[in-house]
DNA sequence: GTCTATATTGTGATAGAC
DNA sequence: GTCTATCACAATATAGAC
């Protein structure tokens, strides 16, 4: 993690983390960046030698927090069912609170892949504890078989993917019926895992 | 649509749709085009006037195909678990027919996204009938109540997403455990259906 | 239609004054 | 620490010969 003194180096940071979320490695201008800090262009190259090193500023401070917290939820000891329900809610909090995480990262992976990816692995997210837990309730007869980490996808892709996809949901669904975005995904803190457990728990 | 006459256009467009994919708008570099193609720099404005109407060719292309199949899929007058069972298994083929959509439309949500709404608007899709086929079935007691858009936006989320971040995920994944891609995609096909009915159907 | 050469602009980065 | 000025090069686009 990158560690913050001067108030300059905030307000650049700020700056940063929402031009690369909105415009990518390659699209992002230092000179946006400088204007919406209110600070000049070599200013930038005092404070972050180049625009790596501020753009690997910005992915850590950026998912830093919802990793760490995700991660935490993982490893909890709560029922299964329940830990959906927190896994779930992790990440539509977290993302409602930080909109530019997932646009950032899904600019990482189409126009920054290898620098992406090797941020990630810095991370120290640990998936093995929550694949035991999967399974041993397959075990236990308590949940229809499926591959833990097909499991975790299904969560991740119904917790992220309409945030990603938003402009297209809100054109393509709106374009047909009447439709709230913002009401959409609080309900979904709700129905994600309804439909997640409907779709796994075994019928006694 | 863009009606593409000689050889060496044809080679420029394909060309132009692989870069997109990748790069991005911002980040792909006519030159790069150019070799793809096998042409020269200059040629590339003979045919496509600049950059942006390059890009628009590249964009109807790509999405023209996955568009009308998916479009075609939701009209057809199927049972719904049958036609859940087809929307998925048409989207997972082409995408993995042609991988560069996902990333082509999520690097036009991301910065492109005025001009990509605007060319989604034109393209005919129509998901009324495929609502109203959900509503039915509620009505009847043959699933369980849910938003026929929701319904819809998961299955988008379960078929779209693994693709969009399949870096992540084989990563992120793959450094906990056995993981291969591939055969994951493969599988999904009878898996998303069978998680879907699973939630939705009613126990009788 | 296709090329080489070049104009023109954009952009990351540095030097050096204050 | 912050600025102005400028360098160096990369990238889009055009002119003009063949």
């Amino acid at each position: 993690m990158t560690t913050i003194n001067s108030e300059t180096e905030q307000k650049i940071l700020r700056a940063a983390m929402q031009i690369f979320s909105i415009e990518g490695f390659k699209g992002a201008r230092m000179q946006e960046i400088a204007d919406k800090a209110g600070i000049n262009k070599a200013l930038l190259h005092y404070y972050y030698r180049n625009k790596e090193t501020l753009y690997k500023a910005s992915f850590d401070t950026l998912t830093f927090k919802i990793f760490t917290q995700v991660n935490l939820t993982l490893h909890k000891d709560t029922p299964l069912f329940t830990k959906i329900e927190n896994i779930v809610a992790a990440y539509i909090d977290l993302i409602v609170e930080t909109p530019e995480v997932p646009q950032f990262i899904l600019n990482g992976i189409i126009n920054n892949q290898d620098e992406l990816i090797k941020n990630m692995q810095e991370l120290p997210l640990d998936i093995k504890p929550f694949m035991q837990q999967i399974q041993n309730e397959i075990l236990k007869g308590n949940i229809k078989p499926i591959h833990p980490a097909e499991l975790l996808i299904n969560i991740l892709s119904l917790s992220i993917f309409p945030f990603a996809a938003r402009p297209v949901i809100t054109n393509v669904v709106g374009k047909n019926i009447e439709f709230n975005f913002d009401e959409f995904i609080k309900s979904r803190k709700k129905t994600i895992p309804e439909f997640i457990i409907n779709a796994i728990k075994v019928e006694k």
